[in-house]
DNA sequence: TAAAAACCCATGATATCCCATTATAATATG
DNA sequence: CATATTATAATGGGATATCATGGGTTTTTA
């Protein structure tokens, strides 16, 4: 899984390290890495080539002709498979620079199957948005059916 | 997998880069690069002979004597194996240039198992159509069987 | 024998690789 | 408990390889 927040610095060549973390993850799931603008927001969303084909099978389903189609189209030709150096970076495509408004610092936000790169601003924006929601709805009640969390430890 | 998109120009020998990445992916599959004129829009699709074969097999479960079936025979027969020139060139034949209205530019779109070739008119259209669907229907919302915790427990 | 296709090599831009350095975290030591 | 030591992670920059492209020459083939 993806889990954590770290922030990074992206070099004069669009270069930035993937969190450590992640990377292990990666090559656990032995899958490279891809690349893809975010459906709901304004940033670049990191998962596997599993989870990415995923969603390409999910294209053979439907109707070539849909509106659901059209848009995972989409996703697919904004969607990157990405290449580490020595140092676990990887050069983040021009179009997803552009696309997410990164500069020269990238945060990284794991949020289970995939992870999030922000802007910091936009990051600051999301991050305040979702503390007010919670103020003023307060909590949200999630409902773990009949006990998943516990049977997943019991296993073990 | 083909993903990504790039923009690559087509000179006047109607030659054209097949991006390195895709490219890649046809050596991986160790498949040739098949052309042929899409079922669906107006420009070329590029795939496996693998998946070439699944298109064919598909129509040949259709009523075989059924206009529909006449007309997917019919683009099928416009459908090339392409070769390489050492620089990962192919020359894309007349019938398809003139069918997908190519001219001196070429946009690559990767959705998956396959990729579109279209003119960059074109590719704006489908592109702008799929942006404004995704803003009035939001992403789809697709059940990844294989990901979803409620829908594991469930089986067990 | 012309036109087209296949083959060859050249070039600028960009990505990739490699090694060195700095920063951070983890552990050990006085 | 503070500080030294080590390992791991993140960053910087230059050398090298690859990619997209242009143009020329030879080989098909119609």
């Amino acid at each position: 899984m993806f889990l954590s927040t770290s922030h990074n610095k992206i070099d004069l060549k669009c270069r930035v390290s993937i969190p450590a973390s992640y990377r292990l993850n990666l090559e656990k799931e032995s899958s490279p890495l891809i690349l893809f603008k975010s459906l709901q927001f304004k940033c670049i969303e990191g998962t596997t080539a599993n989870r990415m084909q995923q969603y390409i099978d999910a294209i053979d389903q439907l109707n070539a002709l849909s509106d659901e189609a059209a848009v995972l189209r989409m996703m697919m030709a904004d969607a990157f498979e990405m290449k580490f150096d020595s140092g676990g970076r990887v050069i983040i495509p021009e179009t997803l620079m552009d696309f997410s408004g990164l500069t020269d610092k990238a945060v990284f936000m794991g949020i289970g199957e995939s992870f999030y790169i922000w802007s910091p601003s936009e990051y600051q924006i999301q991050y305040d948005y979702s503390q007010q929601i919670l103020k003023e709805k307060g909590p949200p009640k999630l409902i773990l059916s009949k006990s998943s969390l516990l049977k997943d430890v019991s296993n073990e």
